[in-house]
DNA sequence: CAATCTTTGTGCACGCGTTCACAAAGGCAT
DNA sequence: ATGCCTTTGTGAACGCGTGCACAAAGATTG
C-alpha cells in the first residue's frame, strides 16, 4: 500500500519507522476523543486499548517521537496531541484537489474527515463539460483543461484521483507536472511516478477480495470437500467482460 | 491493516503468508487485463512489471500457491487466473450487504468493481426511515429494523459499514450477531469484534495524514526555518528538559 | 539426441517490526 | 526524607517479509 512503482528502501522518514507514521493518526483519534472529555492526562494501557494497539507498540512508538511521558502518570493528552499533529504536519493547511467528480469523488468532497485536520478541499476537477461550474459540496466543478493552473494557483501539493481507471495515469502524470508531490489514488491502477513522488493506493476492491479469501478459509476448515472443477487449461476466454472492464492499456508486451 | 481489537496472532492462513494474500488480487487483476488481451503466457519479470512489484517476490508468491509456471516459457495466463480467483474464494457468489447510504455508502453501491469478481451487492441498509425504499444503484434501501433478517435470507457474511462512526459499532455487533464473520470498515472508528470476525479498516483521514507526513518532511529538507509556534504547556511539574529530537527550540523551564 | 538458452523455484541472508521483560524515573504517602 | 507503588522507556530476542543469486527444469534448435 505504499509507492506504486518507485522502490522505497530510503523512505527512512527521519529515523521514524513507516509503521510508527501509520499508526500516529491512529492514536491522535483517540487523543482527541479524550481531549474533547476533558482528560487530562493517560496511561499507554489506556490509549493503546482505545485506538486497538499493544501498549508496549505505543510506547516505543512514541519514544521515536521524543519522551512526552511521565513516569507513573501517563501522557499529558493536549499535549501529546499537540507534538503528534505537529509531527504528522497537521498545524499547517494543506490544500487537497479531488480529481475525478463521480459518486466517490462527489462523496470525498463532503467527507467531514478531511476538514477536520489541517485538510481543505480546494478544488474539484472533472473530464466532463457539463460538470463545469455544478458545485458539488459547496464547491464548483473545474474542468480538467484548467487542471494547471488550479494546481498552481493553490498550491496544491496533495491530489485525490478518483477518476475511472483509464484516465488515472494520465491525470496522475498531469498532477505531478503541476506540482503535486503527493497522490492518494483510488483508481484500481498501479500508477507510475517519478522519484520523489509519493503515491497512496486505496482499493476497496483488493479488500473485498482479502476478505474473501479469509471468509474461504473459515468456510472451508469444516468441509474440505470442494471439488476442483474444471480448470481451463489454456486460452480458454471466459467470456468475462465485464463493465470494468475499460483498463487501457499498461505495459509493453 | 488487520482486526481491529482481535489479536491476530493465528492468522497464519493456511501457509499462505498474509502478505502474499494482499498481493494476490494485485496480480489477478493484471492477468485479467492480459487475458482480455488474449495474452497465452507472461513472465514473471513482465508480470511483476505490470503488478508493480519485484519480479523475486511475485515468483515466492506464486510458489505458495503450487508450481504453476513452466520454466523456460513462464505462466499461462488463463490457468493462472483461474488458480488465484479460486484461492482468493472468487469463483463463487459472494452477497455483501452495505450498511449507511450516505455519500459514501451509494458509491460503494454504484461501483463497478464490485460486481466485477463474484461481489454482489446483496441489500442497502439505512436507519433513516425516509430512505426506506428509495432505489440507490437501482436496489432499493431497506431499514435497520430489518437487519438481522436481511443477512439471513440472503446468506450475507461480508458486511460493509460506511455509518457515522457513532453507529459503526452498533452496526457491526448487529451484523456480527445476525451472521456476518467479515466486515469491511470505512467508519473512523476501532471495530471490537469476537474472535473469528475479520475486520478490515478503510480509512481516508489516515490515509491523508500519512501522505501529509511525508510531504512536510520533503519540504522540511530544505528549509528548517518554521517557527514552533506555542505549543499548549500542561502538567510539567518540575522544570523538565527539552528532550526534543529534532528541531524544536521551545520547551518549559 | 545433445547442447544451449530461458525462466522458474527456492535456499539464504538481511532488515524491519513486534513483543517481552525489566530497570529507571517519578509521584505519593508516611 | 524515605520507601513504596505505578508507569514509562528501551535493550534484546524473535519472527516475518524482502531481495539476491543460483541451481534445476524444461523448451528449443541443430
Amino acid at each position: 500500500m505504499a509507492t506504486g512503482r518507485t522502490h522505497r528502501p530510503a523512505t527512512r522518514s527521519r529515523g521514524i519507522p513507516e509503521a510508527t507514521v501509520a499508526r500516529l493518526p491512529l492514536y491522535l483519534r483517540a487523543l482527541t476523543a479524550l481531549s474533547e472529555r476533558s482528560v487530562p492526562t493517560v496511561s499507554s494501557e489506556e490509549l493503546a486499548t482505545a485506538a486497538g494497539v499493544n501498549s508496549a507498540k505505543l510506547r516505543k512508538d512514541f519514544s521515536y517521537l521524543g519522551s512526552y511521558g511521565t513516569r507513573g502518570v501517563g501522557y499529558d493528552v493536549e499535549y501529546l496531541v499537540y507534538q503528534i499533529s505537529r509531527e504528522l504536519g497537521l498545524t499547517q493547511d494543506w490544500p487537497v484537489a479531488i480529481v475525478g467528480i463521480g459518486n466517490l469523488g462527489a462523496a470525498l468532497a463532503n467527507y467531514g474527515g478531511f476538514a477536520s485536520r489541517g485538510f481543505r478541499v480546494a478544488a474539484l476537477i472533472d473530464a466532463d463539460p457539463a460538470m463545469a461550474g455544478t458545485p458539488v459540496a459547496g464547491i464548483p466543478v473545474q474542468h480538467t483543461d484548467d487542471l494547471d493552473r488550479i494546481i498552481s494557483e493553490n498550491g496544491v501539493s496533495i491530489g485525490v484521483i478518483t477518476t475511472p481507471p483509464g484516465a488515472a495515469q494520465q491525470v496522475c502524470d498531469r498532477l505531478v507536472a503541476a506540482g503535486v508531490t503527493s497522490i492518494l489514488n483510488f483508481a484500481p491502477t498501479v500508477l507510475s511516478v517519478p522519484e520523489g513522488v509519493d503515491v497512496r493506493k486505496v482499493d476497496l476492491s483488493i479488500e473485498l477480495q482479502i476478505l474473501a479469501f479469509h471468509e474461504q478459509r473459515k468456510a472451508g476448515e469444516d468441509a474440505t470437500a470442494e471439488d476442483e472443477g474444471a480448470p481451463p487449461m489454456r486460452a480458454t476466454p471466459t467470456g468475462r467482460k465485464g463493465p470494468d472492464g475499460d483498463m487501457p492499456a499498461v505495459m509493453p508486451a
